[in-house]
DNA sequence: TTGTACGCGTTATCAA
DNA sequence: TTGATAACGCGTACAA
């Protein structure tokens, strides 16, 4: 593999103005340019870009960590992010964790490595101590806490798809006191629940009222109430918050779409 | 930030020691290996992985390109990729292309500079001979290729989410002699043709018959007949064929799921 | 078992 | 406008 010794060997040139030339620093002769430009096409030159983050003490790669991608709410959150990533000229690396810790102490350990410049964490199974001492700087965190009331029976965890809508439906079903109608934290998980009520003839929302999550295409085509997150935003907005260390804790407007579950 | 040239100086060994200590070599005193930790644990230190990247030419860091990772086709070959490089201690680098090739080709990039050891592509739009043009060494081609006779009309793009469904449906209403059956390449699309079908009151399968593809959970719910295939295996594959250099061609076996779309 | 010294490929500093 | 040369942090022949 040639390097910029080799090209400025070619070039009959000293390797700074290589670099000059490769990275468009000004004060150098169009003639030397020329020169340089002739000796990568011939050699069929290519930057260790290792070299350059090892030298520049930078990687342009961004960590995501996130239990998975093939779900729509982390799906949009990572387009946005994705997007505005593109535009930064950065590029991600993913952590799908699937709620396990141990993945997401391995993006901590990129961080550390410094093989990521910054990480943005979605979700996290981890401590928040855990995070902490695992840093050596500051982290910032944009998640409110509120402490509200619950009933423990009628919350439900591990619904993410479709099809975890009929396990919902038998768990309401083996209930004493079934609740009458049902949060859902995703449209997917909503389309199950209101699939799986037709085919077992639960009157919707009569019997069962249902509001979904994320406004997705599924929820209007399956006529249900959802409440729409700005998702893509969201994720662009964290993408810039970690690249700029800005501390911008925006706060993004949630919208209720009413249709027929309700 | 400390480096092995401070630990070095605290233990009071050399550079090289320490480097044996931290990459677990052999012939190190149990003494000098306990100073080293010391050391370690007393200066917080972390190795800059990007030096040694540098050093050693490698990153454990493989690409793969796809054109969106929340479909389930994607998801479930880039689940598979992603648990082998968890065994292999590789991680991935995600190249969400929306079948862009200018994303593409920002992954060959990577890969000509070294910051990738590795590119899976699991889809593309650019050339085959751009890709060739664009390495500096052979890539290796797994998929076959089949001349098979077709009628344009009836093959519908663009077709990746359950909301999809609608759009096949209304391209088939206006078709002058409409196919009598679908086989379509996502049981996601697939559930959203059978519900648009039933929104519209189209008899399955008398008035269309449908087959589905991947044998996704959403396809036994709603009872429609599809294709399993092995794509968490296919992933699996792809990765070892990829890091180790494999030619190993196999064929994954594809398995007909009959239900009651057909 | 230990350490010296060099190579990896760039960028940055500073003097010319 | 140019070029020597010193970082950057680590791995590793090679010598001891």
């Amino acid at each position: 593999m040639t390097n910029i010794k080799d090209l400025a060997k070619m070039a009959g040139v000293s390797v700074t103005t290589v670099s000059r030339v490769l990275n468009n620093h000004p004060y150098v002769s169009e003639e030397k340019k020329n020169a340089v430009l002739e000796a990568v096409k011939a050699s069929n030159y290519h930057k260790n870009i290792n070299a350059v983050h090892l030298s520049t003490g930078k990687t342009s790669l961004m960590g995501v960590v996130l239990p998975f991608s093939d779900h729509p709410y982390f799906g949009l959150l990572l387009k946005g992010i994705a997007n505005q990533a593109l535009e930064y000229n950065y590029k991600l690396v993913l952590f799908q964790t699937d709620y396990m810790e141990s993945r997401e102490l391995e993006a901590l350990q990129m961080l550390m490595q410094k093989q990521i410049d910054s990480l943005i964490i979605c979700s996290r199974t981890c401590d928040l101590s855990t995070i902490k001492e695992h840093l050596p700087f500051a982290y910032r965190d944009f998640v409110k806490k509120y402490n509200l009331p619950y009933k423990p029976d009628y919350i439900m965890d591990e619904c993410y798809y479709f099809e975890d809508g009929e396990k919902v439906i038998k768990q309401i079903q083996e209930m004493d006191a079934p609740p009458s109608a049902l949060l859902v934290t995703s449209d997917q998980v909503a389309a199950g629940i209101v699939t799986c009520c037709k085919n077992r003839h639960i009157s919707i929302p009569d019997e069962l009222a249902i509001i979904g999550f994320d406004n997705q295409p599924i929820a209007k085509m399956m006529n249900i109430t959802t409440v729409e997150i700005p998702l893509e935003n969201m994720g662009k907005n964290l993408f810039l918050q970690a690249v700029n260390g800005d501390l911008s804790n925006e706060e993004l407007p949630a919208k209720l779409i009413e249709r027929g579950t309700v």
